[in-house]
DNA sequence: TTTTATTTTCAATAATTATTGAAAATAAAG
DNA sequence: CTTTATTTTCAATAATTATTGAAAATAAAA
């Protein structure tokens, strides 16, 4: 395959991947297309590079930067913005971990603790054990993975070796 | 909180949370509505606890089904089609990790393959070496993450406490 | 068989989410 | 200051995705 046809492929697969783990395509494109680039570059170049918006530009490169995808750069005598992507794959899963456990495990935490202690009326006591059951292996499960994900993916910088190294060990 | 005020609170964080992680909101809400049944169920049922048409209970159920997060059963003498949930919590996350790595890791790195030997023309050497160092990062990882789903977290009964075992230990 | 109950399919529609583009805001240069 | 370059915001619109509901298909009962 050719160079520019590979890259084009790239930043299409790469985008429609992010959209399944709470990137928005838009957003991932970009990340893509930083990832193919050597040197920083401007919104304007990201716009023409891939068809887009100056608006949607804008709000994904702001979007990447808060996800910690992407990172902002300025030259001297230049008065436009570049930015550049994070380039390394172990820490671009941390940042979507990160960013997920904040979004998603931690409210969905919260709930369930609500959830946990009931006020149950005798016409409901058989459903209500049984949500209870359910309400306390969900948290429980939900916990643990908080714990794994805090306690060790967050906090190491080679996390992904370590993991794999106690796991198949 | 009240039983019933619970139970429809989880219904619909359940519901939102399923959308982050592949399965449709509907599903996820009948997943939920599942969970906290002690008797298998009727799609008629399904509809009117959830207010859905039969077209869509219809379809999610199928779904669901194919996700492994729910099953069929008949009862004698009866003409309906009956359903209850998975609930287990370790089995839900096997399954759904089994599904997205089916649906996502897999076709990602048959891509990544094919993007990985490039024919290279003088004029895009450095970004087309670039490129490929990207690829291989990524490829790479997508690797060791299918072997780690696929020889721990999807063969495995009980693949989470021996994953926390191993992490912790 | 035919009738009746039940489930599935899918085109039409609704709801949701993403994108645009131009105006407003910001910030550097003159 | 004023002018010009650049970035951001956000209401309008487009694109996508989910949902309905009725007709078709399936399957059990008569």
């Amino acid at each position: 395959m050719k160079y520019e046809e590979a890259r084009e492929k790239f930043i299409q697969t790469w985008g429609a991947m992010g959209s399944n783990w709470g990137v928005s395509r838009t957003m991932s494109q970009i990340h893509a297309y930083l990832l193919t680039l050597t040197e920083d570059t401007t919104a304007d170049e990201i716009m023409e590079g891939l068809g887009l918006s100056r608006g949607n530009v804008s709000m994904s490169l702001k979007a990447l930067q808060e996800w910690g995808l992407v990172y902002k750069s300025y030259k001297a005598g230049e008065r436009k913005e570049f930015f550049y992507a994070e380039k390394d794959i172990y820490r671009i899963a941390m940042q979507i971990a990160k960013e997920r456990k904040k979004r998603e495990l931690d409210p969905m935490i919260q709930v369930l603790e609500q959830l946990k202690d009931l006020k149950v009326e005798a016409k409901d006591k058989s459903e209500a054990e049984e949500f209870e059951k359910v309400i306390g292996d969900i948290l429980s499960f939900a916990k643990k993975s908080d714990r794994v994900l805090s306690t060790f993916v967050l906090s190491e910088k080679s996390w992904f070796s370590a993991l794999i190294n106690k796991i198949f060990k």
